[in-house]
DNA sequence: GGTTGTTGGTCTCAAAAAGAGACTAGCACT
DNA sequence: AGTGCTAGTCTCTTTTTGAGACCAACAACC
């Protein structure tokens, strides 16, 4: 419940009394939070590509059940990230596309994904090297 | 469980048929499935500002039960982002501190970051606009 | 010498979140 | 008439998380 604020001093680096920080209103975590879910990347990463449908979504994330899939695109959505659109067909199909606000986002969090690829390797070593370590 | 490969398609734009795709081993999604974590971040960017104790760590971020301070902490040395060491204190203490992997992933980690904070305006405006359109 | 405090945890139980799968409505196609 | 497509919702079970008690060993205090 309560929120930290905490970046202030780690990102700047100057000490400051725990105490008086305001726990309600942390920039970082309240944002970080909603993006850092489980299936938040993998469809602002999706998205970034281009629109897709809801189906198409949940075929191109087969393992993502169609509860957390309205979910996380609704939560997306009321973030800012993403806008839904409702198209009259029959029966009817939303796409999903991303907003400027969504696209300003996934520039940095690119970066991160793609650490994640070229580091995978270092990562896997370090499990290996842990779970070893650990059954002595 | 299943885990996606979909970052090739999506960062490079290319389309592939999703069948073929390894589903065991997605790099993006077995890296981010751990940083993305609620605390993970959070202990991250406390670390990368600096050494901490457990006992700092957990009044540093006092809504963090101690259970999950453990674990996240286990997990993130696990991955070889962080080490641990102990010191034959009487009571033992124990230290985390960054290692070169982690402080390599925080690079580019620091920047969505930062962008969080930038754009945290915009991001409460726009759940303030998604909340009063749904009760229309 | 008994109480209290400190260290870094683990253990148990309750609450919250997530996963699995059935179910819906309206229409199109066969 | 039956089947399938759309984008969801509803319910139930399993997993994850949170809250808090408990631990051992020692130090400092009174």
């Amino acid at each position: 419940m309560a929120i930290y604020l905490m970046e202030k001093r780690m990102l700047n680096g100057q000490e400051c009394d725990t105490q008086t920080w305001d726990m309600g209103n942390c920039p970082v975590r309240d944002v970080l939070d909603r993006i850092a879910g489980k299936w938040s990347t993998l469809l602002l990463e999706a998205l970034a590509h281009k629109p897709y449908r809801f189906g198409e979504l949940r075929r191109l994330v087969p393992d993502i059940s169609q509860r957390m899939l309205t979910q996380t695109l609704r939560d997306l959505q009321r973030d800012g990230y993403i806008e839904r659109e409702v198209f009259p067909t029959k029966p009817p199909s939303v796409e999903y596309r991303m907003t400027d606000l969504g696209r300003s986002l996934f520039e940095p969090l690119s970066k991160v994904l793609l650490w994640a690829g070229e580091n995978h390797a270092s990562v896997k070593a370090a499990r290996v090297k842990f779970d070893e370590s650990e059954l002595a």
